[in-house]
RNA sequence: GCCCCCAUGGUGUAGCGGUUAGCACGCCAGGUUUUCAUCCUGGUAGCAGCGGUUCGAUUCCGCUUGGGGGUACCA
């Protein structure tokens, strides 16, 4: 098996197309097959070689890694160009001044469901051409069959009046050359199979097997973008996903089999993928259950792991201890900083925490809480929380109306990890200093 | 307009003629807990509609409706 996700650098790699990379790399793997990464740069206009870096990027970070490639589309244009002059030679395509206004005329006259055949001339863009008669079968691995009449297409144009090959000629030749076996596409490109068998039936060659993707969609049911909070693989990675569970997560989007699980990790993806589970309704893209899942691959992390993930995360060094303490309370990697800044950038600035929590009601606790702190001959945090246990005590007070204003004084939030464990890691000195400011 | 694909709760899915329609996320309600988060328990919610086929349809077929894709000298 043979297969290639073959992508057009027109801008970074979005969730759908990661998703068909990962279907492709996980149909490969599956069977020990090859995967083989194309670049589609035939689109001179709207292909740029930093939207190629970009998606080289997300494939690594993904994880996807590919056995040959990448190839480059244009690099094959000879090649291209050659078979169109074949094709052109043996009458199976011909060059024609028609413009779109021309075909619109066609359907004018001959109404909408007969498709445009247009006359040879000497010049103009190349058409394949289409027989009237009979139908395109495409046998899908996930839709089953499907057929096209003839009749109902226009004449493709297959190269431009330049010469230059368009897609629909490249990707039927560069398919065949490099011996693909299996197509892995979105739905999408359904109606343009009809015509790469076309191109490949005039070559005299058969086409490849095809498993067409249903497409993603975002929470409205509409196409994926950025406002719904993600579009590209890189905003996975900015919001602290981890690309094992990005994999688990897409992997899920339009297939699942019998044991129906959530938590399936890459190498059981590996063994259980198959092309006869893929669904063929689309799917909408679910943030909220990424999260849960990042979460429980995260949770999974060894500890030295899950800081080494967090420090490139961040970018800082030395976050181990803290990460000790938070790690249990964080879905992704970027919910570490805004828990547990405050640690080195100190009491973040929220003055309705303040005026809850460091107000007159609370100043005899905080006080107390002070006075006993100071006199802490071990600090550790068994000892800190049974001396602030005692200070609940002996006011008479609930716990929260202790801790809660301790926290408030060294987070400047409402809101960090445990605060015994808090005040032992950021030690005896820096927490009376809090301590004291906030009194 | 024409061609094509699709249709189980809000979301992802299991189901492959006879089930109290299962699981997971979310949501709601409790519980654990020093905050938050996690975690535990329970609950809420679904076969788009209409015709067939059949003793019997979520399941098979058709139509309708709805959603999506294509219809470029883009990919």
């Amino acid at each position: 098996m043979r297969v290639r996700f073959a992508p057009s650098p027109t801008g970074q790699l979005h969730i759908g197309g990661a998703r068909t990379a990962l279907y492709n790399w996980l149909a490969a793997r599956h069977g020990g097959g090859t995967f083989i990464l194309r670049i589609e740069d035939t689109d001179r206009e709207r292909s740029a070689p930093e939207n190629t870096a970009q998606i080289l990027e997300a494939l690594v970070w993904l994880g996807l890694d590919w056995d040959e490639g990448p190839f480059f589309q244009a690099d094959n244009e000879p090649r291209h160009r050659a078979v169109v002059e074949q094709l052109l030679a043996d009458g199976r395509a011909y060059r024609t001044s028609a413009s779109a206004d021309d075909v619109r005329a066609w359907k004018d006259e001959y109404g909408d469901d007969r498709g445009f055949r247009g006359t040879a001339e000497d010049h103009g863009a190349v058409r394949l051409r289409v027989p009237d008669e009979g139908e395109t079968i495409i046998d899908d691995l996930i839709r089953g069959t499907t057929a096209f009449r003839n009749v109902h297409l226009d004449d493709p144009v297959i190269a431009r009046a330049d010469g230059s090959p368009l897609y629909n000629l490249a990707v039927a030749v560069d398919d065949l050359d490099a011996g693909i076996t299996d197509v892995i596409r979105g739905v999408d490109h359904l109606s343009n199979t009809q015509k790469q068998v076309l191109v490949l039936e005039a070559m005299g060659e058969k086409p490849p097997r095809y498993a067409h993707l249903s497409l993603l969609h975002g929470p409205d049911g509409k196409k994926l973008s950025k406002r719904h909070g993600a579009e590209s693989v890189q905003d996975l990675r900015d919001k602290g996903y981890l690309p094992e569970a990005v994999r688990n997560y897409l992997a899920l989007l339009g297939w699942g089999d019998a044991d129906d699980e959530t938590l399936i990790p890459t190498d059981e993806l590996v063994r259980r993928f198959e092309f006869s589970t893929v669904t063929q309704a689309p799917a909408q893209f679910d943030e909220a259950k990424l999260r849960w899942i990042n979460g429980r691959y995260l949770h999974q992390l060894s500890h030295e792991e899950l800081t080494a993930r967090v420090e490139a995360f961040v970018g800082r060094e030395g976050l181990g201890p803290a990460v000790a303490i938070a790690g249990e309370k964080i879905q992704t990697l970027a919910e570490f900083w805004p828990l547990c800044g405050f640690i080195w950038d100190g009491p973040a600035n929220d003055p309705k925490a303040r005026e809850k929590w460091l107000g007159a009601a609370n100043a005899p606790a905080l006080l107390a809480a002070r006075e006993v702190l100071g006199a802490l001959d071990r600090w550790a945090t068994e000892a800190i929380e049974g001396a602030l246990r005692g200070v609940v005590e002996a006011q008479g007070v609930k716990p929260n109306d202790v801790f809660q204003p301790v926290r408030v004084a060294l987070a400047g939030t409402t809101v960090s990890p445990g605060i015994f464990e808090t005040l032992e890691l950021l030690g005896r000195d820096e927490s009376l200093k809090r301590l004291d400011g906030a009194i």
